[in-house]
DNA sequence: CTGTTAGCGCATTCAA
DNA sequence: TTGAATGCGCTAACAG
């Protein structure tokens, strides 16, 4: 059997009280005391029973993170920036996913409130689908935020970054390349990662005077090379954004199927940057986004929720940049470039990005 | 307030301990009863509190995972085999990582013990460094398991691929493929991982009767880089096995830094099959290791342990296969293949891989 | 089929 | 500075 306080407390002469004060540093111990306490739970090799003390405080430590999948390293970036406040703040985090599907989210969401954990970060697979289910967290009093993609229809706390910001930087640079039939690989349009970089691409085009050229293919590679196909059918673009990174590798292996060149016949840009980009065939073009930031923010924001010092009506949009490489063509063909933006230089292991210029 | 089976026992006029077993599904409670219960629970938004449940039953339905880090995709595609089969089995994962720190893998373990995890799953940092702290696991009765690396000091039961065997594929392929100086980029040598790659890389290049060249330089893309460019200073290779995947790409990026060709100039073999290896500038030839199926083995093999079905003796060692792809050279000059080798057409998307011939 | 008693391991509250 | 009583929410064991 493994120990317990009451054991200590035998094997010491004294109370179980007192060995749970000595064992959390609580005051009201002498030092003589507490220094006996701690001598015999390491001889009896006591592990406090974080279910029992989480019991009886309601206070589990426990944070609850749901995201849609974990093949992608984009989550795991954004857990691992969660990890770090939590870690800081003596909390653990339990992490469950949907595989993409609204069903297994409810049910995960409902298993994490049975396991007592005191807050819900959620990067739900359909936020609108599910939008009555969550909101329903607001009413059993237990602190949710949202995170990457946000509901319309619900008012819960939100950080993401700035996707709409972030298809103009993409669009603005294949506008400024001097490319003339720029088109548009969009992302699920139930979600609001799809929505927005659909709208920012938009509105460049609209602003520019070009006229736009979207093609609906959801994100994932898969849809990525069968978009393109569809697109290269109709339209013959000679540029395009994709909204997604993994959307762009499998419209870059499109291109090859094709015989086509990236970026001589047609110019790529992608959205995330994630690890892959610059090892790519060819390296990509892409708008980065704060993968580890973005998931330090939620958490922090989750910490201010639970201590109260935080209302339910934040919404936070991080920022992006644009990371230059050789899919849009601009390097080799002199374009100049914003202030802002990141010129990678591909085949160097240190330095592998300089601030442009 | 959250709802407990209490309340639901006033609301419905019965006894906690039958709207317990009703919510169980327990036997002993009539039909009618139990949807009177099972209504009321909805109405009242009953979540069962797996704390207090834990806390008398003994059984929490958790399982500890304790992996290196996260940043890496090889060590979440174990997870996803891990979860795949706890999850059938009405288990939770609750994941860990020691950011390669044995001291943080310890203070991670006895985390997860506090949390009454019924089994630990542990890819340990260095195994043979936290020996000692590990096999204390056995005492506390709780089931540990090892994957992917493993201690020789120690006799827990270990799940992994059989490195020997897949780094002998790999050398063999070289040697296959006419080359004169096959180099071994080895990884850290405190790792079985390491050790035994190196080992089947020495076995091949003696039997054929190579010259063996190692140059040891551990795990990780930037030691990949620093590793070929001392290499090179040394014996000009024409060939390399690099112990790791993000070894391979460092090696690649090096070479591409001092003007090489892969494979014209130097040939590279990897070892993993990243998700990234068949994007890369040169697509990667490299060694397949089965991720998610060394995850559910794990996961059923701890199974079995709770059961009380296996052993604690167990070593299992999963097969590993070359898979072909440019940066060997091998296509390009027609090099006959073994059976099992699989090609990989990294030009189109579907199918991704055809079995050879 | 249903209820009662007891207690899992611990911390809160009050009393000494 | 220490201890006793109480109960967190639930279930095992037994009784009816």
């Amino acid at each position: 059997m493994r120990a317990t306080i009451k054991n200590i407390a035998e094997e010491v002469g004294v109370s179980a009280m007192t060995v749970s004060r000595a064992l959390r540093n609580d005051k009201g111990v002498s030092e003589a005391m507490r220094q006996r306490i701690l001598q015999a739970a390491e001889r009896l090799n006591y592990r406090p029973n974080l279910l029992a003390r989480g019991l009886v405080s309601q206070r589990t430590y426990l944070i609850g993170v749901l995201i849609p999948n974990l093949r992608h390293s984009f989550w795991l970036h954004m857990v691992i920036g969660i990890e770090e406040v939590a870690k800081r703040e003596g909390y653990t985090v339990l992490i469950c996913h949907s595989d993409d599907d609204p069903q297994i989210e409810q049910k995960e969401i409902r298993s994490l409130i049975s396991r007592q954990v005191e807050a819900l970060l959620i990067a739900s697979c359909n936020p609108d689908c599910n939008a009555s289910f969550l909101s329903t967290l607001q009413q059993e009093h237990i602190p949710a935020v949202l995170f990457d993609r946000y509901a319309r229809t619900l008012s819960l706390p939100y950080v993401g970054c700035d996707d709409r910001a972030g298809a103009r930087l993409a669009t603005e640079h294949l506008v400024r390349c001097g490319y003339r039939k720029i088109a548009h690989l969009a992302g699920d349009q139930s979600l609001s990662v799809g929505r927005d970089r659909l709208l920012g691409y938009e509105e460049v085009m609209q602003e520019s005077g070009h006229q736009p050229i979207v093609e609906v293919c959801g994100f994932g590679e898969e849809n990525g090379y069968k978009g393109f196909r569809r697109l290269f059918a109709k339209h013959c673009p000679d540029a395009i954004f994709a909204s997604h990174d993994p959307v762009a590798i499998g419209a870059m292996r499109a291109a090859f199927d094709m015989g086509l060149r990236v970026p001589d016949d047609v110019a790529l840009v992608g959205f995330a940057d994630m690890d892959c980009a610059e090892h790519l065939w060819v390296p990509l073009t892409t708008v980065w986004q704060p993968k580890e930031e973005l998931g330090r923010a939620v958490a922090n924001l989750v910490m201010r929720l639970l201590r109260g010092e935080s209302g339910i009506d934040e919404h936070i949009a991080l920022p992006t940049h644009l990371v230059v490489r050789q899919s849009c063509g601009a390097l080799q063909h002199g374009v100049p470039l914003p202030k802002e933006a990141v010129v990678a230089s591909n085949r160097s292991l240190s330095p592998k990005k300089e601030v442009y210029p």
